[in-house]
DNA sequence: CGAAGGTTTGAGACTAATCAAATAAAGTGG
DNA sequence: CCACTTTATTTGATTAGTCTCAAACCTTCG
């Protein structure tokens, strides 16, 4: 498990399958996994599908939480925003993953789509008489919070502790599991973002990551195809540089 | 609101009272405040009192989550650490807050007493017990988490993109405000953490906090009071720091 | 093909880390 | 209560890592 994980968050282990809607309630999915029949049929009534462009805002930071959503296609990346107009990635998000829950009013950090996406949004209040009436998927969301919870702790540690080499490496692999996890076991993987968007992420800027990134090809670590594509060419290297080995 | 605040995650706002017991079931307190007569009777038949020493562990990351803590008197650090042993403080937590809730089997970080300390412990198959007859119960949870995520995600915020500067104003300030929400108004505030404890959290060294401190008490921002002591003599200059005007 | 946006690479500046030593505070035993 | 020990803090000198500013080079797309 690699501690900078951008994707532990998702339901992993809890039985779900990527590029099946959530909300629509297929019942191979971890969140209505515990629900009947009823239950799923009322789920499904109630969401209705988005298409996206790409760096379209799902919805922003402070805006009231009105929609539950799940990617079903595409990427999106989270970002939260100061009062003085910083801002920092705080996640990336791939099918499969819930987005913009939160038992608050409003959205406490905004996302916005890398590529063109689908989404499938629920409304909040159909969500909350769903949760009176079927308490076990209150129980859900607790996981979910508490498993991104712990994602964005190690995320703390590694901007805290990490250099950016280790930072990058541990990205990558991150990113790579992720895909993995969903099937996608191509050897290239695609991620959409700039590396203005990786830097802000990893707390680094677009020179650094860029540098951190050619140093890899260098050394034979990873391959680049075009501007989003990247291969990994020696997962274990970067593994081990990402936990820190560098020198040992 | 400070960007950095170690303390956004205790029960503000949901009408609680620092120095109660949440376990032991004080109606004041925000976790009980929506169970009847007869939950906070079991609650508190379900309590134990603990007394600790300064620098003991409450849990360890990785350990079996068997109980929830209140802490009731003096103050405690978070750390999480990596396989490789690096770990940082992930917060600090004061009087009346909550410790070692988590959905999953095991505690995703460990706990330890800064101070002398106190706390009260509830058995956690005795607090499901409670959730299943009390559902509104396990909502304050899931609030209290995603309370907890939206301060980690400022925490990274704050260690992807402030200065050494930034961050040591921003967690004196979180510090203050953590102690007044608690009633304790004196000008002098004691954390008991030493520079290492509070570089380990700001992902900062010792050194670099020792220098950052002092150039504030040079300036006439702050004033300490022995090691631990340190007050707060230009509030508005720091805050104003701590907001990322340095320079404007 | 040209334009726009994204990426790579370089040179220099600056922040914070590291290594090291001196000072101050807290704890201990007489 | 004092001297001693231990631990924590402060300060200094140097180094390493990352940022900033700048320019050239790709990619993608119209």
């Amino acid at each position: 498990m690699s501690p900078l994980d951008v994707t532990r968050s998702r339901m992993d282990g809890l039985g779900s399958e990527a590029e099946i809607c959530i909300n629509c309630g297929s019942r191979s999915v971890g969140l209505c996994a515990p629900l009947d029949a009823a239950a799923l049929g009322d789920m499904a009534r109630a969401t209705e599908r988005i298409r996206l462009a790409p760096r379209e805002p799902l919805f922003r930071q402070g805006e009231p939480a009105t929609h539950v959503y799940t990617l079903t296609d595409g990427t999106a990346r989270l970002t939260r925003v100061l009062a003085d107009g910083r801002q920092a990635a705080i996640g990336f998000r791939f099918p499969g993953d819930i987005l913009g829950f939160t038992p608050g009013a409003e959205h406490a950090f905004g996302a916005e789509t890398l590529t063109e996406a689908t989404v499938c949004r629920l409304d909040r209040k159909r969500l909350d008489a769903l949760f009176r009436r079927y308490p076990v998927l209150e129980r859900r969301f607790l996981e979910l919070c508490a498993r991104e919870l712990a994602a964005t702790q190690d995320h703390v540690l590694a901007l805290g502790r990490f250099t950016a080499e280790e930072r990058c490496a541990a990205f990558l692999i991150s990113l790579v599991e992720a895909q993995e996890k969903r099937g996608h076991a191509g050897p290239v993987f695609r991620l959409h973002a700039t590396r203005a968007d990786i830097g802000e992420f990893l707390g680094l800027t677009l020179e650094t990551v860029s540098r951190t990134f050619s140093a890899f090809r260098k050394r034979g670590l990873i391959r680049l195809h075009g501007q989003s594509g990247i291969e990994l060419t020696d997962r274990d290297t970067l593994a081990a540089l990402a936990a820190g080995e560098g020198e040992a």
